[in-house]
Parts: C-alpha cells; structure tokens; sequence
DNA sequence: AGATAATTTGACCGATTGGTAAACATTACA
DNA sequence: TGTAATGTTTACCAATCGGTCAAATTATCT
C-alpha cells in the first residue's frame, strides 16, 4: 500500500525527487503559455511524459503543482532586486542590474511568462507575497535609491517608478517575445537582440537618471 | 425561420448591434483576464446577461467572438503610434506619445491584458498581423526615428529598442496593475500614480535621449 | 529470494466544456 | 392585424475536465 501523500514530505525518494523535478519542469511549459485555467492536466502529463493518475501521485491538484511551481520560481526571480546594492556606485549598480533582469528574460522566459500570467489574471495566488515580502524588498531599494537622490548622484526621481521601468522593460523581451522577433524580423531575432537591448536600456537609464541638466 | 448567420452581416438589425456590443464588451472582460483557453462561454454569457445559447445566435464559436474582439480593439491600439510625428520636434513627439500610451492603459486596461494575453501565448491569432502591418506602421516609425538621429535633435540609439520600451513602460501600468498597487500600497494607488508615472518616464525618455554627452 | 513499500496505470466518475436542435417568443413590416 | 423574419430559451449532445480507485507493476531492503 502507497504511504499517504501527506507523508512523503519526511523521506524523499530519489525517483521523487525526479519525478517531481520532471512533472514541475512540464507543468512550466504548459502554465507559462495558457496561465492556470487554461492549462490541464492531461497536457502537462503528455509534456512530462507520464500518465495522468501519475502526476496526481505527486501533486494531489492541479492547484498544489501550481503553487509549487510558484513557490520554486519567486525565491530566484527576486535575485537580481536583492543584489541590488547601496554601497555600489548607482550608475554600475543600475547597469548591472538591467544586464541581469535581461539575462533572466533570455535565459528564463517561461518563468517570466509564468509570472505574467498570473499578474494578468489579477494574482490570485501571489497576492499576499506581492503586498508583503515584495512591497518590503522593494521599499528598501527605493530607499537605498533616494539616498542616492539626495546626495546628487543620480537626478532627482521617483525610485518605484524607476524600478517598474526596469522591470517591465527586461521582461518585455521574455514576455513579448514573439512581437519582438515578429517586428525586428528574421534577420535579426538572433541571440544578438538581447545585447542590442542591453545597450540600449543601459544608454536610457543611465542618461536619462543624469544628475546634471536631467528632467525637462 | 431564422436567417442563416452567414447571411446576417448583409443587413443589420438595430438589436444585431446592441447584443453584439454587449458581448463584445463582455468577452473582454473574460478574456482580458483569463485568455483565450482560460475562459468560457457561459462565463461570457453570465457577465453579458444572456444565455448560452444566444451568444452562439450572434458569434457561431468561441474563436468567432475572440476574432471579432481583437479585430474591433486593434485598430484603435494603434492610433497612439500612427500619430507618431516626423514633422513635430522629437522630444515633444516623445512626450506625448509616452502620454497617449499612459492615458491607453489607464483608460483601456483591458484591452491591453487582452493583447498581453494573446503575445504571452505566442499571438496564435495575430501573428500575420504583427509581422506584417504591425511590423510594417514600426519601420516607418523607426525611419522618422532616424531622421532625428541623423540630424542630431536626439542621441543615438537604436529606434526599435526604443519603441519597444515606450510600449513595455506604458503598458506595464494596465498589464501588472495589480502588482504596481501592491508594491505602491493602498495610499499610492489612486489614479495619481499616472502622473506620477508620466512625469518620470518623459523624464527618463527625454534625458535619456538627449543628444549632447548622452550614452555611457 | 521474498516481503514490503513505492510507483504506475487503465477504467472510471460526476461536472463542465463548446456547440446543436427545435420549440417558443418577439419584432418588423405589409 | 396577420405573418414572416428575427430573436430567445430549454433540453440536450459528445468531448474533455479534474480527480478517484483498485489492480498491476516496480523498486527497496533484509
């Protein structure tokens, strides 16, 4: 007889440990495209390649694989924003943080798309991370960034509105993806647009939070 | 007997026109926020007050009613960019774009996440229309770009690059409203964070593309 | 090897899905 | 006002949905 799933917490079996591994990796594929209510279980069993009653073994709902993919994608993506340090220099500070934040739409898309998703639908199931973990981590970089302001080193502006600019510049490449390729065309959908991009980005932020001259 | 749907397009009824806007306007609502896949007819039909049966009257399928959806929002999605200047000078062309852009994702937020939702699935509705007249209404404009950048009026920068993060910044405000609230707070969340959010993106578009000593 | 625990699957369930058929109700127009 | 066209609804269909169950299979450990 199967031990309960509540169980199986305690002792994790090496083809646990794959099985979760593989099913975690297929239900990406699927959510990242359709979100959740439009994802079913039966085309995350056919991407993992196991049976359906299989995935079920591992995760009891479509909810609980949901969530759990959730849960292993929030620590990492958050990454960039924590390594956001005050003691740097703001203009290599800001730099490296766009080269990072593109790095992740290039390397990580279906992650980024997955988020997207679940913003769009009005974050039913992040809600509580973003007003309370994100709200903090984001405040404590906006205030190493006014400190900034203040001494002059970067023009004055507001340090949220300056992060959602970031944000949704980097992962526009992830989540627009096909627009992007669609519109730059063959020729130049290549790897190359991300460094295109990187170049870009790095040249509007960095002249654009000039301390001197800065603002209309 | 009733005429035959293929007929119906030939002459309109007068309650053709209000039940078909009163499904559109529903459909938007439903797939704005769960996509195509996600959402259903009867969720349509329940916001939009009628039966099930009786959309089908109006739209024969599902794909019908999303087609005819992204037809009727397209074209206005693109108004802000076909304004698009090369008569006007560059910073106050930039300027008001960037405004029009905002004022679309205050005004229009659904309509936005509709299209997010449609680019998050690989556009599987739209992409003739991005790699064609959409791609076609963007060379132009990055050809007016250029001019600008030839005769010296703003720095040099790639025209695509920048298109794209006037539309990332701006439609960020309707496509993750709900984390743009979360992180801002509840005291931050009222319609002021639009001029908030226009004052510093003409800020960071207007710097970041000045001419004299820009890029790093 | 044998026993026991862990894993996998086929058959199945009730609910929901997109969509249909036909009866019924309403409107427009002569 | 009559009647034909238009509009609406009830009842229904086959397919798919999320999920269960028991039987069959495989891995693990002594």
């Amino acid at each position: 007889m199967a031990i309960p799933r509540a169980a199986k917490t305690l002792r994790r079996t090496r083809i646990q440990e794959e099985k979760e591994e593989q099913i975690l990796e297929a239900a990406l594929d699927v959510f990242s495209v359709s979100g959740f209510r439009g994802s079913t279980i039966d085309q995350i069993a056919e991407v993992a390649g196991m049976s359906k009653p299989n995935l079920l073994y591992y995760f009891r709902t479509k909810e609980a694989m949901h969530r759990a993919l959730i849960d292993r994608v929030l620590y990492n993506w958050l990454e960039p924003l924590r390594a956001f340090d005050a003691e740097g220099n703001p203009e290599s500070e800001i730099r490296s943080y766009i080269r990072r934040k593109l790095e992740m739409a290039r390397d990580f898309p279906r992650e980024s798309r997955l988020f997207a998703n679940e913003m769009l639908q009005g974050a039913p199931h992040v809600l509580d991370m973003l007003k309370g973990p994100l709200k903090e981590l984001v405040d404590e970089k906006a205030a190493v960034i006014r400190t900034w302001i203040k001494s002059g080193k970067i023009a004055y502006c507001d340090p949220y509105h300056l992060i959602f600019s970031i944000w949704s510049t980097t992962q526009h490449y992830a989540d627009f993806d096909v627009q992007v390729r669609a519109v730059l065309g063959e020729e130049h959908s290549g790897d190359g647009r991300f460094e295109d991009a990187a170049r870009f980005l790095e040249q509007l932020f960095i002249g654009g939070l000039r301390p001197d001259r800065s603002g209309s």
